[in-house]
DNA sequence: GCTTTGGTCAACCATTTGGTTGAATATGGA
DNA sequence: TCCATATTCAACCAAATGGTTGACCAAAGC
C-alpha cells in the first residue's frame, strides 16, 4: 500500500536533498564534496544521501575510499507519470529549467 | 528558501493524499464523500485535505453546511517543470496514467 | 607503522507527522 | 424549537524526520 512514490516524494519534499540533486546534475560528486557548500554535518549529507538512495533517485559506489553519488534520473519517471496526469502538461524545455533551478539554488548566494 | 515545492511533494508523499486526488480527479466532492472510502476517522481526512489546500492541490469552497473539495491541478505546475528537467522524461499520455492510476488506487480492493 | 582523510554508525534531541477521541460549531430539516 | 448532519477544533499519542555529537572503520600517504 505505500508505493514507491512515498519515498520519491518523501526525498523530493526536502531543499537540500533537490539541491543535491540539482548539483548532481552537473556531474557525480563525491559524499565529501557535495556537503561541502551546506551548513550542516557530514553526516546529515550522509542520512539524505541515503534517503536518496533508498527512493532511487541517485546511486552511490565506493572507489577507493571515496564514495561516488550519480543522479538516476530515472526513479523521476512514475512520480512524473503521476503528476503529468492531473494537467496534461506540456512538456517543458530545459530553458525555463535552467532558469527555475538557478532562482531555487541556495548555494551560490549561500547566506 | 523552504519553498512551495516542498508543501507540495510533501502533501504528494502520502498515499492517502494522492488518493484523494486521485477521487477528486473524477469529480468535486464533499469532505464526509472524501473520507468515505478510507478506514479512518473524518478528522483525519480533513487535516489531509488542509494539507492538501495548504499546498494549493486542492480548494475548499463550502455552500451551506457541505464544503466542497476541487481539484487543483495547476499547483503541480513547479513541481513538474522541477522533476522533468532531470530525466527530459516524454509528456505522459492519459491512457497509461489512467492504467496507472488504477493499479495505485487502494480503495477498489481495500484491506 | 602511524596519521590523515572519507564516510558511516549510534545515541540522542526537538520538531513534525499522522492518527485518535470527544467536544464544539454551523447549517438544514421536521 | 429540536435534532440530525457536516465539519472542524483541541488535546493527546506514537512514530518518523532532520539535525547534532563522538566514536568508529577503512583506505591512502608518509
Amino acid at each position: 500500500m505505500s508505493s514507491d512514490l512515498d519515498t520519491v516524494f518523501a526525498a523530493l519534499a526536502d531543499p537540500t536533498r533537490r539541491a543535491i540533486l540539482a548539483m548532481l546534475l552537473e556531474d557525480d560528486m563525491a559524499v565529501t564534496d557535495v556537503a561541502e557548500p551546506f551548513e550542516m554535518s557530514l553526516a546529515a549529507i550522509s542520512k539524505h544521501l541515503m534517503i536518496l538512495t533508498k527512493a532511487g533517485l541517485i546511486s552511490q559506489e565506493k572507489r577507493g575510499r571515496v564514495k561516488w553519488c550519480k543522479l538516476e534520473p530515472d526513479a523521476l519517471r512514475s512520480a512524473s507519470v503521476w503528476m503529468q496526469g492531473f494537467g496534461q502538461f506540456e512538456p517543458v524545455n530545459l530553458d525555463a529549467f535552467e532558469r527555475f533551478l538557478e532562482s531555487q539554488l541556495p548555494l551560490a548566494d549561500d547566506t
